[in-house]
DNA sequence: TCCTTGTACTATTTGTTATAGTACAATTAA
DNA sequence: TTAATTGTACTATAACAAATAGTACAAGGA
């Protein structure tokens, strides 16, 4: 399933697996109703321990972006739009939080905006 | 000093001590040259144990942010206009990545400029 | 029947963070 | 001189989260 996992990273890698997976549904690699690597093979894969996916795997049911059915496997939910914006806002309210920090050093927006090339 | 220290966050103690300080110096409320309290005051005015402040020490003088003087004290070190520009940079940077995320989900960068009212 | 699925535990290990405590040498102030 | 303060340097321990190890169960599918 194409997840890469830092292991030096501070972020844990539960964590990090429930980021890859709700970015890979933001991009439309993974849709809804598409059932994704069960959490054994997903554990072997990364060569972690089943428990940590599971843990991941808990997380993305508690958003609402997986649905996980006994004895079947484990899918992304039918819809998935409401979680998909939530990460674009959640993005670009860290931006708004970095950009304050700069203009409260004493940059301007235009300053910013020049260093960002946009 | 007016540290503030959030001690739910996941972002050590340590580390945000060391974060605080490199922000007061980027305002410019903390000037080069200017003594900073002591590991022992620090420690007692934040409630934390002096290892600690001690620790962000080490890290602020490893960045050349500080230099500690054995029996004087500690102080803002004499040119920290590296430290300013490369604080600015990883902000950037950072800034950069989010963007990048993104825009790799489908937004343009007129859409971000919008929702950022930038 | 056998394999796979998610689920649900407990116990243990590991690594980082933070605290506790002590000690030393050098400077400063009283 | 004396007492207090400074950074420095240790060791030991506590606390916590993350991750692993291992086992077991019930249900569906081939």
């Amino acid at each position: 399933m194409n997840i890469n996992i830092d292991y030096q990273s501070r972020v844990p890698i539960y964590e990090q697996v429930v980021l890859e997976i709700e970015k890979m549904v933001a991009l439309g690699v993974l849709n809804p109703g598409e059932q994704i690597s069960s959490i054994r093979d997903l554990a072997c894969e990364l060569g972690i321990n089943p428990n940590t996916v599971k843990k991941a795997y808990d997380i993305l049911e508690n958003k609402n972006i997986i649905v996980s059915k006994s004895t079947k496997g484990s899918f992304i939910a039918d819809d998935v739009t409401g979680a998909k914006e939530a990460k674009v806002e959640s993005i670009i309210k860290e931006i708004k939080t970095k950009i304050e920090e700069l203009e409260n050093i004493g940059m301007s927006k235009e300053e910013i905006k020049k260093r960002l090339k946009i």
